[in-house]
DNA sequence: CTGAAATTTCAAAAGTTTTTGAAAGTTTTT
DNA sequence: AAAAACTTTCAAAAACTTTTGAAATTTCAG
């Protein structure tokens, strides 16, 4: 296979991949474009490649710094600006769980806390099966938010050196 | 907050919840609605609970039971069937980490493989910037493979008592 | 300042996914 | 063997999401 089929497959199941993720084909791809570029890439850069229009470019990039997974770049003597992706897997990675966890763990966690607190009689089954599974859910969601917590933080070498010793 | 109120917020942001994770709202609310009964459901019971039609009740019915999340009961002296899910919340997580990664992680690890051997000057920085990003891309999710392989085979106490002392 | 280049916005169009409901199919009862 | 009870299917409609592109806004070199 050459470079440039390679890179068509990996853009495009890239965005595949995204879109069981929550996040839509065109970020996914755009971020995929970047991740193998060595250089950064202006708008237009991006337009021709994926076929987009610019509209859809702006917003998308917008989002991936949003993310932290993409960053501006400002080329000395160039009027334009010009995008390049965070290359390390690991720190792509980490910065996905920090965001996902702040966006989506975190409220879940105050809500399930909220919701045990749930008036009624707890003899009676519905009761008790709604606060069971309400507490259950939060304690499993506590359990997550600590490990990723400490991964998010961990250094790679740390993680993969000494903890990944238990994965064997 | 009372039994009811309590109830249509825990279905609802559990269907919020399941769209940033590739599921559909209806789905995941239903999943919600039988993680809270006590006692299985019938598809008219569902239908009348969730306000939804009959089609879209058997259809999301189906894809939990192929998730392994839900599973059909028969009630004894009763024709119809009933519906009841796996309240056991470590079960259901490790149950969809199986499910996605062999849907998802497993087909990427393939591609991922195939991708690195692309042909091409290795000094190109294009080609070199692919290779790189492809194989870090691998190496990570291998890892990330061996470790939901172990959490998936592990009894719940080792991960929560063994593992999470880590995690601290 | 000025005006050309670059970026951002956003309403409308295109595309995608989900839902409905009636018809077809199946199983059970009489 | 026909009727009744229940389940499944699927084409069309509705709802939702993404994309476009032209206009508005911002930026900056001269």
């Amino acid at each position: 296979m050459n470079l440039a089929e390679a890179k068509q497959q990996f853009i495009s199941s890239w965005g595949a991949f995204g879109t069981h993720w929550g996040i839509n084909r065109t970020m996914a791809q755009i971020h995929a474009l970047l991740l193998i570029s060595p250089d950064p890439l202006s708008q237009d850069d991006i337009m021709q490649e994926l076929n987009i229009s610019r509209g859809n470019v702006n917003m998308n990039i917008r989002d991936l710094i949003d993310w932290g997974l993409v960053q501006r770049v400002l080329l000395p003597g160039e009027r334009r600006e010009y995008f390049s992706a965070e290359k390390d897997i690991w720190k792509v990675a980490t910065q996905i769980v920090k965001e996902r966890k702040k966006r989506e763990l975190d409220p879940m966690l105050k809500l399930m806390t909220r919701l045990e607190a749930v008036e009624g009689d707890k003899k009676d089954k519905h009761v008790k099966q709604f606060v069971d599974t309400v507490s259950g859910i939060r304690h499993f969601g506590q359990q997550a938010d600590r490990m990723l917590d400490v991964m998010v933080k961990a250094d790679e070498n740390w993680f993969v050196g000494t903890l990944m010793k238990f994965f064997r």
